[in-house]
DNA sequence: CTGAAAGCGCTTACAG
DNA sequence: CTGAAAGCGCTTACAG
């Protein structure tokens, strides 16, 4: 690896003038500095030593990475939103992978220069989450949200949505509605399901719980789904499901089967993206703003960072809403 | 902001100690090290200088970000599959804003520890990626591609699967079929144009102009192409969309009409994703596989950075490839 | 605009 | 396992 010295002999000025071009300093010719960017380049110059970028914020896997998905991909643009403005760069790590044996987490963000981390989670890596906020690590977590004093949180509310959709579907008349909940608990969806219970309590309705179907949430799932509601006797003339992937995959299936939606079978789904207005007919569906929790997210780093003091966690929610769009009708079984 | 000095004297330990805990030399106490990482975290300790990571991979936008969008984050996503074998960290970069105004491209990389450069690209912003390459930084361009020796490219050639795509609407009896183009002209869409008008010509029939239309690759371009083919006389009775958001526009505007898909008109997509498996009815699409593209990139670029001195420019087209569903069927007009 | 020399912050070979 | 001291690589105040 070639160092300031190396580049200073091959270009034919100081080892100062190899600096002042690397740290763009004003004074330097037009002359030199192309001698040494060319220099540079040619022996794929590194700084081994530095002012380090300390700039870095970064999304984080502590468990699975769902890299890729739609709703990362606009919790990274909401978050990205933010930073620019600050002119911080956003890094992308697995924990589980970037982590060397022996180091603490901590350790590992300082080594790749991150300031602050943004902690995407499910329940079976609360733990991690757990370790890096009790380390002081400056973070906040992503996608779930529990009862601990010291971890920061921003979590989307569905409960009230969840219970506007659950009503909706009753004062259209139906009665046997069921709802579709993901195998993985997490506490963003337990929310889900109390608003679909409190609903019922409010309109004086027992909750038959053969209707709360557990369904693993991938298209496949959502398949399942369809054909166990269709066998069901008598049969939910309504569903509300939680997850955005189910949907599609239960929508599938229902056309593939000849259901009519909203006619047969009315659907409410839920919604993290712009999948609302993919499917056929457009979903009423309860929605969220992945690009709004992104962006929050940033805020709440951005604000640790600022006051490293303020040890009060941040227990903050997003609304959720439910917006009507063609799957639903008046329930006519 | 601390250093070493300042920690060390908190923790009550040398500065050589402070500096094993950071580097995680594996001969520290437990005590002393939980004393300085406490020291460190209490005083959000970061390193001003010394080594540099400088194990990044940037994904950089030359232009507008489209961050968000289902296909960049499938690029990312194949990137992290290479990168996370190699140890490298991917980055995320919008180059106009992180670009001081005085430093040169190469310059900004370096600051930021970036070691090379998947580029996103557009017409508009080839003259950055040319900078990039001229200045000898290992960068490798996705999105577009054009006639220059030293640029690195991975485009996708979906010249062949057009022409398949529009031989299969005339085999199924279409003759008047319109193809929609994104009014935004890149390489990638010349191709489909091109496979388009070879497969007219080897079934012996004149192209008619008047059915190549370009459209904003947005939802509403969609809509508005749909409004526009139903009122044209004779109208077309099949199209091919060769973008996947303008497909879902037409789509729904099409039910919204009335207009039975593929009874009333046949329609072939592109799909980047998955969206052929969420509209109604499944959809007949041209598919790339933007995984793999993202994969692909960083292959080339770690094979850059493995052999500096091998300047021969990557030139390398992935296939895209023809998937019948149910959105095309035989001509009945 | 440029360079020799002192300086800075972190690292490491050596001694205990 | 720990620290005083020398060292490394980059930066910068000073002189020209």
């Amino acid at each position: 690896m070639a160092s300031v010295r190396e580049i200073a002999k091959e270009a034919g000025v100081s080892i100062t003038t190899v600096s002042r071009v690397i740290n763009n300093h004003p004074r330097v010719s037009e002359k030199a500095k192309s001698k040494v960017l060319n220099a540079m380049n040619t022996n794929r110059y590194v700084a081994k030593v530095g002012r380090k970028s300390t700039t870095n914020i970064a999304f984080v896997y502590t468990g699975e990475s769902s890299l890729g998905s739609p709703y990362d991909a606009a919790l990274m643009q909401g978050m990205a939103a933010g930073m620019d403005e600050f002119g911080f760069d956003l890094m992308i790590l697995d924990a589980r992978r970037a982590k060397l044996p022996h180091e603490t987490y901590t350790q590992m963000f300082m080594r790749k220069g991150v300031r602050g981390a943004v902690l995407r989670t499910t329940t079976n890596t609360r733990h991690v989450c757990q370790t890096i906020a009790d380390e002081g690590f400056p973070s906040v977590v992503l996608g779930d949200h529990f009862d601990t004093p010291n971890v920061n949180f921003i979590y989307s509310d569905s409960f009230a949505s969840s219970q506007e959709a659950t009503s909706h579907l009753l004062e259209l008349g139906h009665k046997r509605i069921a709802i579709g909940i993901n195998v993985i608990d997490d506490s963003d969806h337990a929310d889900r399901v109390h608003g679909y219970r409190t609903a019922f309590e409010s309109h004086n309705l027992p909750v038959d719980e053969r209707n709360i179907i557990r369904t693993p949430a991938y298209r496949e799932g959502g398949m399942q789904l369809i054909r166990r509601i269709m066998s069901m006797s008598p049969r939910p003339t309504a569903m509300y499901l939680t997850d955005p992937i189910t949907v599609v995959g239960a929508m599938q299936e229902a056309h593939k089967m000849g259901i009519k939606i909203p006619d047969d079978l009315s659907i409410v789904g839920f919604d993290d993206g712009e999948l609302r207005y993919y499917v056929y007919p457009q979903l009423t569906a309860v929605c969220q703003n992945a690009n709004e929790i992104g962006l929050e997210a940033f805020r709440v780093l951005h604000e640790k960072l600022q006051n490293p003091n303020d040890k009060i966690a941040v227990k903050k929610a997003l609304p959720t809403w439910l917006e009507i769009h063609d799957s639903t009708g008046p329930c006519n079984q």
